[in-house]
DNA sequence: CGGTCCCTTGATAAACATCAAATGCAGTGG
DNA sequence: CCACTGCATTTGATGTTTATCAAGGGACCG
């Protein structure tokens, strides 16, 4: 396929930088393996993460679609990652050329405006708990592991600057989560009952009924349930 | 221009609802004049803004571009109204035969994006009154208005809501920024040093070298300092 | 004049960050 | 194997921030 010949193929080891904020921004990137942390920092040495890029996901994107000239925050592989690169004139051109190609840009950029709106809604609505709840969600829903027993893939201090919340935070919104049928053992986590987390974390979210994570929830318990008779 | 004869044009007086969270997405709107305020509202009553979108923002952008068959959020009018209502199809043919609107449309879509990161980014390292002092900031350069004596557009609560703060502490914000030289009478505001204010809130923000009200806020400094030679 | 609405102010409580200290855990070198 | 080091995590104590509750002020309007 012409999208893959003309990539430059690059491999980044956990921990490598993949690209840094104010660089000048040469290239667009698609995810191919692995996982990358966006994040910024402030002039006191603050840092915020504002994503972690999974396999599909676009990096650097705004910089191409806004004619940036410099990368508009830093990028970090955390765990050993695959990641197409292409030059921004390639994509440009490719635009130029194939509408179906730039619809689904579209649609991608769209979906990531759309997540950034619900996460700062989540940052308003709802408290450090529910908004690791919902974090547990996501996960169980990306990895498709089994929600009764599977392992954090990140640390928690990553997990915690996602959040936006600070480590102890994370780690006492976790046992609160005992309450609700949530077991932590390092980052070995077992929810006893999903729809439960559920009903405690996204329940207080205005956008709960169109969530696709939570409505790929549904589905599930769906045929679970009908699949136990 | 077949862009504004394929429009259908819509009026909405101040309070009107242009569309209904869970409503059949059938239109996607360019706003033309006038403000509209996009919330959505939890099971539980609360309401949060999502935006408060000015002459040129697109409406309803995540429903066409993600094909969503429903409404995303609530819009109401805060003021009189004019907007371009398209049809899906319309919008889609158009982008299919026009690559560069399609790419505007792209850029405009990741401009959103960019704004709600920044804004995740705000909720989790400013606080109230550094929050409140940025809204002051882009009032300023959004209406292109005098900082030393202007009017909040809009009531305080709504952009309360819009910082995703109480009523009370929008209040106490705007009366702790007296102390970098901002007073307020009624919704007339004076910002006394406007650079002074912008060190104080945007000072920690991570993405200040790159805003783009930041950048024309240096620009007016630079020419009004130049003017006074 | 009495109403409503928006806003402000004060008192209190909850949530969260911060600071400090302890624990656990992996890797390292003896 | 064991001490040792560094790092991630947890826990406790404390302080700050902000929401919430309650009451009052002021503008506008009948």
């Amino acid at each position: 396929m012409e999208f893959s010949r003309a990539a430059h193929r690059c491999r980044f080891r956990k921990g490598e930088t993949v690209f840094l904020h104010a660089d000048p921004a040469l290239s667009f990137f698609i995810l191919v393996r692995g996982a990358v942390r966006i994040h910024r920092q402030t002039s006191q040495g603050a840092e915020i993460t504002l994503h972690i890029a999974g396999p599909g996901d676009m990096l650097a994107g705004a910089e191409l679609f806004e004619d940036r000239k410099h990368y508009q925050a830093n990028a970090t592989a955390i765990e050993d990652s695959v990641l197409f690169a292409y030059s921004h004139r390639w994509i440009k051109d490719r635009m130029q050329k194939y509408p179906r190609f730039t619809m689904n840009m579209l649609t991608a950029v769209s979906r990531n405006a759309s997540r950034a709106t619900i996460d700062r809604e989540h940052m308003s609505m709802l408290n450090a708990p529910q908004r690791v709840g919902c974090l547990l969600i996501q996960i169980c829903d990306r990895y498709r592991t089994d929600p009764r027993n599977f392992s954090l893939p990140y640390s928690k201090l990553t997990f915690a600057s996602r959040l936006g919340m600070s480590p102890e935070s994370f780690s006492r919104a976790l046992a609160d989560l005992r309450e609700v049928g949530v077991s932590v053992k390092g980052n070995r986590i077992r929810i006893a009952d999903l729809e439960a987390l559920d009903e405690y974390a996204c329940g207080p979210c205005s956008i709960a009924w169109d969530c696709e994570t939570c409505l790929r929830l549904q589905h599930r318990h769906f045929y679970q349930r009908n699949s136990e008779h």
